[in-house]
DNA sequence: GGATGTTTACATAGCC
DNA sequence: GGCTATGTAAACATCC
């Protein structure tokens, strides 16, 4: 049984880079999603290390945040104020690990340009509407699930007792890109494999074998405070959490798909479930 | 003014 | 030696 990540390296350098830290701190949000502050605070709690010097590491950081594609920058709701933007991880970048481990990347992960323009108008586009609403008033304050934390979440609010039909309605995300960004060129999902890419366009229904989330399961549950233990490994955590990645995000970048969690999950092969 | 985000430049290390 | 990934520093812009 690995020891937890906080008891592991006292005050020395883990070894981790500032990719993989950043990319942990995300991973081990409920939501996948952070903002810089958060990934900051992640890190110093993990790693006692970074509690000093703060400005030297925390600018490198910065700087990985944006020379790297593997991190998307999410605006904040235009109509709601507050400083920075979310960061999360772009799908494809799950994959850039060996074996889903944080100690070394495959390579560097980079995105086209024409990818990135789209996918950033579309992030633009799906941010203006309504998804930051929900991020802010809800999803952000479950960070590290932190009640106490919340300045208006309400104090018995809980993800295991929650029910789909008391969350917000996140699945008509999609519906409004479909209906506004259907003039772009949109590559469907598709796993992140040689083989996968170089495969032909899928032609049957996508989600076949796909099952509604169940927002009171056990791994919805478990969401809520996921374990974070050496070695931290995408994979596991994957096949153990339902890996998800924010459904806005997702299908504003590869495609406008119902959003279902597929059972079991599977991490590089298939589309990644979400909410 | 401080936090956040972008960009450039340079150094170092590892791999081929 | 060339390439790539990573770390560090710094300047600058933007936003709250």
């Amino acid at each position: 049984m690995p020891r937890p990540l906080k008891m592991t390296y006292g005050d020395q350098k883990p070894p981790y880079s500032y990719i993989s830290l950043t990319a942990m701190a995300i991973i081990h949000s409920p939501q996948r999603l952070l903002p810089l502050s958060e990934i900051y605070r992640f890190i110093m709690e993990q790693f006692p290390y970074y509690r000093k010097n703060t400005q030297k590491w925390q600018n490198s950081l910065r700087h990985n945040l944006s020379f790297n594609d593997c991190f998307i920058k999410v605006p904040r709701n235009v109509t709601k104020a507050g400083k920075g933007s979310y960061w999360t991880l772009h799908p494809m970048a799950f994959d850039m690990f060996e074996n889903g481990s944080l100690l070394r990347r495959r390579k560097r992960f980079r995105v086209k340009q024409l990818e990135k323009d789209i996918s950033n108008w579309k992030l633009a586009a799906a941010n203006t509407e309504m998804v930051s609403h929900y991020l802010d008033d809800q999803l952000t304050q479950m960070a590290f699930a932190d009640p106490a934390r919340s300045g208006h979440m309400p104090s018995n609010f809980d993800l295991g007792n929650t029910s789909a039909a008391q969350m917000p309605t996140y699945k008509a995300v999609p519906t409004i890109l479909s209906s506004t960004i259907t003039q772009l060129p949109v590559r469907p999902k598709r796993a992140f494999t040689i083989e996968s890419l170089m495969a032909p366009e899928p032609t049957s229904a996508a989600s076949e074998g796909l099952v509604p989330m169940d927002f009171g399961s056990p791994e919805a549950v478990a969401l809520k405070k996921p374990p974070f233990n050496l070695p931290f490994n995408f994979n596991e955590l994957a096949a153990q959490y339902h890996l998800y990645f924010p459904s806005f995000l997702y299908n504003s970048q590869y495609g406008n798909m119902p959003c279902y969690h597929k059972s079991p999950p599977l991490f590089h092969n298939g589309p990644l479930p979400v909410f």
